[in-house]
DNA sequence: GATAAAACCGAGTGTATTTGTCGGGTTTAG
DNA sequence: CTAAACCCGACAAATACACTCGGTTTTATC
């Protein structure tokens, strides 16, 4: 029951950049610096954070990244999905709906699985990069 | 963000206890037979559970496992923990209180791990295995 | 136009975890 | 005495994780 290190650190990037939002784009150099990451690594998580439309990149020179939204439309679960699939607990509760269970069509378990899935999505989706950065003191930095 | 196979299979069998509760000892080769499980694999999950005090072998001929409590009396929390570890999405929000994040004290992304963590627990502990016979339709075999 | 800073891309790599298997030992009912 | 069951530790294949590396493309600035 982890969430690895890409979601991890993506959720951290993803609100140095709200954090920032008003000073232009910000290079992975300075996102890794200020959250102590792994500048190649950082750059593995921001790319599909792109392809899916979370954040805009400018290249060239004084280039980086900026979120493509504003922060209140921007949900933890919404960066979660990207860097770590499904949130669901086990693969036959992922939506779109997987197969039940091979052994028998009426699984008990289930029923637990798709608990913690709904209480997992209601608590990522409903928070957004707005309320991190406003309940956070603003981080200086 | 996903339950290993520790923690399904340890439910799962749970389950078919609580199920067959009135009949004495059920054996492990029976119990993995109805959950299509490896014998020796349920075997390894058995041994922290009954350590754990959840259920309670019976050694010989005619042996077997059966539950150390009634099935109102553990929960699906109660087993997840024994076989998968703190339910805590990040080390950072494990309890007992492991440290902060070493990068900084405020950290915004923290408090996203404890709300997932709550609500992950809250959801675990409120299931008991009798919850979980009696809604699902009593399975014969 | 040259330079350099930055995003972009794909492959590779070492480690750790997961998911078991296997073999042998101990207890105990019949 | 023996078979059935629990008990224990070693081991192995597969997978996932957490990065690293080298190179290419874009583009502001000198």
């Amino acid at each position: 029951m982890k969430i690895s290190t890409r979601g991890q650190y993506g959720v951290r990037a993803m609100i140095v950049l709200a954090q920032h939002e008003a000073e232009g784009p910000m290079s992975i150099k300075v996102i890794a610096a200020k959250q102590g990451l792994s500048h190649s690594y950082l750059e593995q998580l921001l790319a599909p954070l792109r392809r899916a439309g979370l954040v805009r990149s400018v290249r060239g020179p004084v280039g980086g990244y900026h979120l493509a939204a504003r922060p209140e439309e921007i949900t933890v679960g919404d960066i979660l999905r990207v860097l770590e699939g499904p949130l669901a607990p086990v693969e036959c509760v992922e939506e779109p709906s997987q197969g039940l269970c091979d052994y028998e069509s009426a699984c008990p378990a289930r029923t637990v699985w798709a608990k913690i899935r709904d209480s997992v999505q209601e608590v990522v989706d409903s928070i957004s990069l707005k309320d991190l950065v406003e309940s956070s003191g603003q981080v200086e930095g």
